[in-house]
DNA sequence: AATGCAAATGCAAATCGTTTGCAACAAGCA
DNA sequence: TGCTTGTTGCAAACGATTTGCATTTGCATT
């Protein structure tokens, strides 16, 4: 049924304080399935509670992804762009005409990585895979 | 011997004119063998001529990158990076301890990205690949 | 070589996304 | 319920980059 994390529990095991902004915002992304930035968590969460602010968004922000329960994108052009941290690990296919985010993932890609970084002889932490196109027609 | 391109014949035949501190800029990012930002184009140019400014270099930035002169990376954290468009497309992995690029190609990669944006119904526009690591020891 | 004009420059101010200092406020335990 | 400390809202600061504007400079023309 709920496929989605617990985060209100998590954070409080996390020791942090389950505050009214955090619990609007938790819940914002726990049912965003786009890639929301800042701005638009801002935009929804004063429609939820008028007094929250802007600077609020960016800490929680800021702090649900020190605790891994957000990814925080940093997609060419605009501003930083979030989502939760549920299912696993994917790369994403921008498109270019409308600002979509596609989801996608290759394991072969990843141990290809993987290999290539060996290689080198180094150990990846993360990395970043991003395509940029345009829907075929 | 020389086994850069020539931007001045290129910048020449673009219309656009050769002025002083394009030509050191240019000059700069034609020997640079590192990544640097505007910040540290602007303090080797300024080594050459004190007069030049550092909106200089971010015009001429954008400028040779849209003649396809200069390829602009985002990593992680700080500031945009350059590089000459000279030889081929390459993917880079960034030294976490060092900020240090280190370039890498694979062919295999490259064909998988694009397989798999095909079958998302994509024609890829360009791409971005960045492996995030520590030297292994 | 002198002229004219549009393009390019330097400067400072503006912009954008994001962070931060600080006084007021509110979780949540005693 | 009251205390302590973390958290908030606000506005100001921030870093990277862009921009308006008056001045300069390439460079094509005489």
């Amino acid at each position: 049924m709920d496929r989605h994390r617990d985060y209100e529990s998590e954070l409080r095991q996390a020791g942090v304080r389950l505050t009214k902004p955090r619990k609007v915002i938790l819940k914002i992304i726990g049912e965003s399935e786009d890639h929301p930035d800042a701005m638009a968590i801002f935009r929804r969460a004063v429609k939820i509670d008028a007094s929250i602010s802007l600077a609020t968004v960016y800490r929680t922000m800021k702090l649900l992804e020190e605790l891994g329960a957000v990814h925080r994108h940093s997609f060419e052009g605009g501003p930083a762009r979030f989502e939760h941290a549920d299912g696993e690990h994917h790369d994403h296919l921008i498109d270019l005409d409308t600002g979509k985010v596609i989801e996608f993932h290759s394991e072969t890609l990843e141990k290809l990585q993987e290999q290539i970084a060996d290689e080198l002889g180094y150990d990846i932490e993360h990395h970043r895979l991003e395509l940029y196109g345009r829907k075929r027609r």
